[in-house]
DNA sequence: ATCCATGCAAACCCTTTGCAGTCCA
DNA sequence: TGGACTGCAAAGGGTTTGCATGGAT
């Protein structure tokens, strides 16, 4: 059984990188009144370690000594505190990756399913603009870019 | 029983408005081998009567007679056939609406749940440059506006 | 006469919920 | 200790599918 509390922070050597993203979302959480718990470890665990984006059935296979209802309710806990966001792929699958907090868009790979940060895009004006042009008070949008990353478009 | 084939072409009297939308599509469908039936006639009544964007269940609840399999069938069939195109409401419910064909996004009023057409808006551009500078090839993207129409912006 | 389309009901998938027991804080 | 959290299993809803019948071409 692995240390699970987040309270080892004196140790000499760095944790690992996913530990690291585990204690702090969980110290986010504990902020919030949310409680500290093992299994919430393991989900938490799991997303991080996810290297695309993941639909819930990743999370409970790889946790099959988890139950199916904690990974659901931790992986909403997670959506609901902005540390987890939702993916929408071009078939309209749901899937979800850990958030790069701000406000962002996903670039998504058809072939590998690589997902990619879609920053510095001044999309929103231009909607802005659109939107009140037809008379529209626009307070958000759901965008998504489908195409290939760089690796697979060169195959 | 009213008249379904669409071969009465030489009416004297111009046809309701949906019924001529009925007519084409039809039409369209035929002209891809699909055949001209009553079920698949109400549905394409039923999602050309709908006033904003509507749910299968929608569709279900003002065909009573025509079965849900049918019902769903249908509606797959136009939009696998660009007829018929997906909405996502901002709690990711999907609904449909018939589609003024040619690439174009929507604008939901989260009010009313009227849906108005973003025409002329240079996204596109915009979202290629900034996947380019980022080494992706896009070949799609989905985008959907939500705000307050002009009439329930007023309120 | 084909064989596509329909209707019914059951199957399905994914997610949520009820409840009793468990465990942080 | 008490309330939040967990796990199981069952319910839930929205959509699809299997199959025998019916209908368009």
């Amino acid at each position: 059984m692995t240390t699970a509390n987040g309270k080892h922070s004196g140790h000499r050597h760095p944790r690992p990188r996913s530990a690291v993203v585990v204690d702090e979302i969980v110290a986010d959480l504990a902020g919030r009144g949310y409680r500290d718990t093992e299994p919430r470890r393991l989900v938490i665990g799991a997303a991080a370690a996810q290297t695309r984006p993941f639909t819930a059935e990743d999370l409970c296979a790889a946790l099959p000594c988890v139950g199916r209802a904690t990974v659901y309710r931790g992986l909403r806990l997670l959506v609901e505190t902005d540390q987890v966001c939702r993916v929408l792929l071009e078939d309209r699958e749901l899937r979800y990756q850990l958030s790069h907090k701000g406000h962002h868009h996903h670039m998504l790979c058809a072939v590998c399913g690589a997902s990619a940060d879609l920053a510095d895009c001044d999309v929103e004006e231009t909607l802005q603009a659109a939107a009140s042009a037809a008379g529209f008070q626009m307070s958000g949008h759901w965008l998504e870019v489908y195409g290939r990353c760089q690796l697979c478009a060169t195959d």
